[in-house]
DNA sequence: GGGAATCTGAAACGGGTGTTTGAGTTGGGC
DNA sequence: GCCCAACTCAAACACCCGTTTCAGATTCCC
C-alpha cells in the first residue's frame, strides 16, 4: 500500500519520541538502540525497518526538533526592534529558554543541541550548523554590531559574539557541575527569564565598554 | 621486592601518559582500554595489574593532572592585586591558558576538565569538585565580590559568577563548532592571551554595570 | 474471503567492550 | 645457582553493541 497503517505510524512515533529522549539524556554515541526499543516497547528490528539505522533516526529526531524550535517561537531578529540592546535582551531570553526549558512540547531540544555542541556527530553537524548554530551567529553578530559600532573588528569582534553566546548555553552544557556547586540552573520559565535578564545586562554592559573604545586589535 | 624495577614503572608511566591522552580527547566512557595499551605499548592487562580498572586508571590520570594544574602556575588569588580588575585580567588569562593550552608539558588537563563538566564520570566527581571547580568558583567568587561590592546579592550574584566561568570555559567545550563557525578557538600562548584580554574587558565591564546598580532581585 | 503489501517478533551475526586467567619471563637478593 | 617476587603476555570470558534475517502476524484493497 502507498498510505501507511495507524499501526506503522504509531510505533514510529513511538520510536521518535523515546529516541529523542535517550539522544537527549545521554548523546547520540551513549545512547543505545535496545533501550530505545523497550522505551518504546517496540522490536529492535523497527529501527531498521522505520528509519534504516541508529543514525538515520538520529537525524529523524533533529529534522523535528529543528521543526519544533523554529516553529515554537520565532528567533528574535535586530530589525524588530527600536533599540538593539533591546534585541539583545530579547535574544538572550529566547534563547536560553531553547536550551534550558525541559517542558512536554520540547522536552529534548536544548539537550540535543548541547550533546551536539560538545560532541559533534559526523552525519548530523551539517543540519546542526545550517539550521541551528548558523543563524543564531548569525543574528548574534548583527546584535553586537548594532550595540558596539564599526569600530570594533576582526578577532575582537568574533571575540565579543562568543562571548554572548558563551553567557547563553553554559548553563546547559555544566549543568551537572553547576548542580554540584549549588548553583543549579533553572528549569522553569520564571526562573530562566530571571537569569537571561542578569545575563542580557552584564552582556549589555560588557559591550558597552567596547562600544566606546576603538581599541580593536586585529590580528 | 619492595622497590619497583625499572622495567614496571616504565610501563605505568608509558599507560599513565597513554591513558590521559586518550581520555582527554574522548572522555572516559568513549576511550578504549586497547587503544590505551596499543599506544602504550602494553598488554591489556597491565591496566588490570598497575592500577585494578579502567576507572582507576581514570583517577590516576586525574591525579596527575590536578597536580599538574596547581604545579604549573598558581591560581592568581584576588589578594595579590591592589586592584580588583586586574585580579580579575589575571584570572581570566590563568583560567583561559588552563583550559585552552595543548602542549607539551600539560597536553591534556584542559581537555580532561571539559569533558568531566559536560559529562561527569561518576568516580571522578568528588576529585574534580573539590580539587578544581570548587577552588575556581570560589576564587571568582571573590574577585566578583571584589568587583561588584556587596549591593549585589542571592541569584544575581551568583549569576555574575557564572557569567565569568562560562566566558572563559566555551572556547573549550564548543570548540569543534566554533571551529566550524569559523571562528576557532586559540590555541598558542599569545592567542590565548589576546582573547582573553578581549574577555577579561568583557567581564570587567560587564560586572561594572552592576557594580554601581542596586537592584539585587533576590528568588 | 483471497492475496499481496505492510509491519512485527525472536533469534542470531559479527564485532567491540572491560575484565580475568594462568602460564611464562624477567631480575634482584641470598 | 637458586628462589621468589615482580612483571608481561596471549588467550579467553561474559557482556553489550548495531545490524540482519526471515518466518509469522497483521492490515488493507479488491
Amino acid at each position: 500500500m502507498v498510505g501507511v497503517s495507524q499501526k506503522s505510524e504509531a510505533t514510529r512515533d513511538r520510536l521518535l519520541h523515546a529516541a529523542g529522549a535517550e539522544f537527549a539524556r545521554v548523546g547520540f554515541r551513549s545512547a543505545s538502540v535496545r533501550e530505545i526499543c523497550d522505551a518504546a516497547g517496540a522490536n529492535v528490528s523497527a529501527v531498521k525497518y522505520h528509519f534504516g539505522s541508529k543514525e538515520e533516526l538520529y537525524l529523524a529526531v533533529w529534522a523535528v526538533a529543528a521543526a519544533e524550535m523554529v516553529a515554537e517561537e520565532p528567533m528574535p531578529r535586530v530589525e524588530g526592534f527600536a533599540e538593539p540592546r533591546d534585541a539583545l535582551r530579547a535574544f538572550v531570553a529566547w534563547f536560553m529558554r531553547l536550551v534550558l526549558t525541559e517542558s512536554e512540547t520540547h522536552p529534548w531540544t536544548g539537550a540535543l543541541l548541547a550533546h551536539e555542541t560538545v560532541e559533534p556527530t559526523p552525519g548530523a553537524l551539517e543540519m546542526f550548523v545550517e539550521h541551528c548554530a548558523g543563524p543564531i551567529k548569525g543574528e548574534v553578530s548583527r546584535i553586537v554590531r548594532a550595540i558596539v559600532g564599526s569600530r570594533v573588528r576582526g578577532k575582537t569582534f568574533d571575540d565579543l559574539v562568543y562571548g554572548v553566546v558563551a553567557l547563553c548555553v553554559t548553563a546547559k552544557h555544566s549543568r551537572e557541575i553547576l548542580t554540584r556547586l549549588g548553583h543549579a540552573p533553572p528549569t522553569s520559565k520564571a526562573g530562566i527569564n530571571r537569569m537571561a535578564r542578569v545575563i542580557a545586562e552584564f552582556a549589555i554592559s560588557g559591550l558597552d565598554g567596547f562600544a566606546e573604545s576603538n581599541e580593536s586589535e586585529d590580528g
